[in-house]
DNA sequence: GATCTATATGAATGTATAATTATATAGTTA
DNA sequence: TAACTATATAATTATACATTCATATAGATC
């Protein structure tokens, strides 16, 4: 059970995950820091725009950074977001196993009683 | 490691529940399926908006529904986001005391080399 | 079938955010 | 100090998204 304020809390970072540029940018980190130079070259992504997701990932507390001469180095500094992309790689390979058993279905607009009553939940 | 289009999979499950108002419905799910009625009321929201952050979250497989006479009752499909919260609650705990520690720092613009080569990863 | 209740959907609007371009800043080297 | 390298930031634009209002749809009851 979660707070109201912390749910906000929880929601921004959740936000902070949702999107594919920074993922891919954490998915880099994990082998090692980096610098922004080579995340730049690595994820072939335009400089100032690799920048503000490392600001906003830094904001966040899911990366730390040090300077080293001229570069920056960025390094993961939660590894819980691992255990997080896990638990959702798996959750949604189960789900894709079971929308492939019962194939698309749009919604209960559609849907007769006797069809939601046989159904299961989560059922799409 | 992650696939190249799994990670806009796992981005946009992050992504989903990045929004406070979703992460309450769910919260209020958790003790049990709840009709769109009673949720707008306990939420205090409008029908129409929490109507749309349930297509969403049904969408996303969070979430499965059920059609009962005229209600539907909405229930925790993939009880997968309360893990998913707990981390991230957990991580936040330990952020905050860090931050507590450390006290408030801008970015490494400000930041002297000394300064730089003394602080811990993660550091704000 | 008309009306009522519960829920979904379409259109319009405001706001947040990602991407891009140009520029500023910090540190290094000559 | 001037030029250079690496990174951050400001301004702009385009796009996605949440919210609201109005309305449509599905089922129940009369």
């Amino acid at each position: 059970m979660i707070h109201d304020r912390m749910i906000e809390v929880v929601a921004r970072r959740f936000q902070v995950l949702g999107e594919p540029c920074r993922l891919r940018i954490l998915q880099q980190l994990q082998r090692g820091p980096k610098t922004v130079g080579q995340i730049v070259t690595e994820l072939a992504g335009t400089q100032p725009n690799v920048s503000k997701h490392l600001q906003i990932l830094f904001d966040a507390g899911l990366v730390g950074r040090e300077r080293e001469g001229n570069s920056i180095f960025y390094s993961i500094a939660d590894p819980m977001v691992f255990k997080l992309c896990e638990l959702v790689c798996r959750s949604t390979a189960r789900r894709a196993a079971r929308v492939q058993r019962i194939a698309s279905f749009r919604g209960p607009r559609i849907r007769t009683r006797r069809a939601a009553a046989s159904s299961i939940r989560g059922g799409n």
